[in-house]
DNA sequence: CGCGTTTGACCGGCGC
DNA sequence: GCGCCGGTCAAACGCG
């Protein structure tokens, strides 16, 4: 069961229930749980962010189930099976759940990141709600998908350091003024968690377009975390490792579906071609789980911290709200939480990232349903493409409609059509 | 051509 | 003073 807000229970599908945390567990249980990211922490939670640990398990869950179907090997219906299912559990709950009394605040936080803030918080020069890591010597710990902090940073140099197998890299902020600096360096316990540490504080927010990077420099970053293997040598860390464009504004679609409460706008690819048959149904579907998405997405980024940062969180429904397990109060509250952290747009910006990629891989799906279903080759379908759907091979942002060789007149034209939808799904 | 990265050289702090 | 070490500089290089 997942734990809602108000004290009611979400059911939990039976092929994730593995992923998610059993429920009556105390708040010290929180952190047996949570493995994506850990910091070190010279000090105690603030108080804030005590308070914040105990009501993390709906988000957990919710990344989790993202995480479940990112790394399943099932069948991309068999995960729309279980989105589906997870979707129309939500939505249940959201009708009966929304705008209970119950729902006081309950801004909590997560071990994900309350350490960072803790550390911010300890470091104390935070300066009036810059979104900067700041304190000297702050040290964080992240993996791969997490590396990017928001910020632009411009490598000077490289050293080998003594005691450690891998060189550390030394970057500095490309905001003219700036003159913060961090190095980063591989852990030599675990090779796919990365030592960042600090030193200054930004005198300014982070700069919309810092995520924005080459193709190049996407893709790399993208095999590099979707294969946890080390492309090349290090830690040569991309500016911004892994932030699409396209991936933004797919965000941003879901942000908007989210904030518009209950019923967004059909927005999902295989909508837009209602002539198919079966489209009505699998967008249903999609829409459904593009609302939970979209809401997990903004549970993450509450126990992140970083939500009021980003446009989303001003025109939230109850419904949508109480689906977040959050309330009204719990989100004025993350200011304050957000003024202590605010590098963790990196894991917000992964999760929005990894909810792209789902969102492609549901769109691909649908628009191979739509094609079989009017007579399309089936061999088709299996090379149409399917962005991001396997673990293996997924790049995002590389999405790209493949045609095959030799398949006939209908074959293109279906093609032609998964591109359009690809295309429309990026847009 | 501009921008970011690479990489060897250089500098300063520290311990002996 | 010397050597070690971490941090920084800047010319060379690569890429789009």
């Amino acid at each position: 069961m997942l734990p809602m807000s108000g004290g009611g229970m979400l059911p939990i599908p039976d092929a994730l229930k593995s992923d998610f945390p059993v429920s009556n567990q105390g708040p010290g249980s929180l952190a047996a749980e949570q493995e994506d990211e850990t910091e070190t922490s010279e000090a105690e939670p603030a108080p804030v962010l005590r308070s914040a640990l105990q009501d993390v398990r709906p988000a957990q869950a919710a990344a989790n189930v993202i995480r479940k179907m990112r790394e399943s090997q099932d069948s991309p219906s068999k995960r729309l099976d279980l989105l589906a299912a997870y979707a129309e559990e939500a939505e249940r709950q959201l009708n009966s759940n929304s705008n209970s009394p119950e729902a006081g605040p309950c801004n909590k936080r997560q071990r994900t990141e309350a350490g960072g803030a803790r550390a911010r918080a300890h470091g104390d020069e935070d300066d009036e709600g810059t979104a900067a890591p700041s304190g000297s010597g702050m040290q964080r710990v992240v993996d791969m998908a997490n590396m990017d902090d928001g910020f632009r940073w411009r490598k000077y140099g490289q050293k080998q350091v003594k005691g450690s197998p891998f060189p550390r890299a030394y970057y500095k902020c490309t905001h003219v003024g700036c003159t913060v600096r961090k190095h980063v360096e591989r852990s030599a316990e675990d090779e796919t968690r990365f030592v960042v540490t600090y030193e200054g504080t930004h005198n300014h927010r982070a700069p919309a377009g810092a995520r924005r990077r080459s193709p190049k420099d996407v893709a790399e970053a993208e095999d590099e975390e979707f294969e946890g293997e080390d492309a090349e040598d290090e830690s040569s860390q991309p500016t911004s490792p892994n932030y699409g464009p396209q991936v933004a504004q797919l965000s941003q679609a879901q942000q908007q579906a989210a904030s518009k409460g209950q019923q967004p706008p059909q927005q999902q690819p295989s909508q837009q071609q209602p002539q198919q048959p079966g489209s009505a149904e699998l967008g249903q579907q999609l829409h459904l789980q593009s609302s939970l998405l979209a809401s997990s997405v903004l549970q993450q980024a509450a126990l992140t911290g970083v939500l009021p940062l980003l446009p989303y969180n001003t025109s939230l429904s109850t419904e949508v709200l109480a689906t977040l397990g959050l309330s009204a109060e719990t989100l004025n509250g993350m200011e304050a939480l957000n003024a202590l952290n605010v590098s963790n747009l990196a894991d917000l910006n992964n999760l929005l990232r990894q909810h792209a990629q789902i969102d492609m891989a549901l769109a691909a799906q649908a628009q191979a349903m739509d094609a079989a279903s009017a007579g399309w080759d089936p061999l088709a379908c299996l090379i149409t493409p399917r962005p991001n759907v396997s673990p293996a091979g997924a790049q995002s942002g590389q999405a790209q409609a493949v045609p095959s060789a030799g398949t006939g007149k209908q074959g293109k034209q279906a093609v032609a059509q998964a591109r359009q939808q690809v295309a429309t799904t990026e847009a």
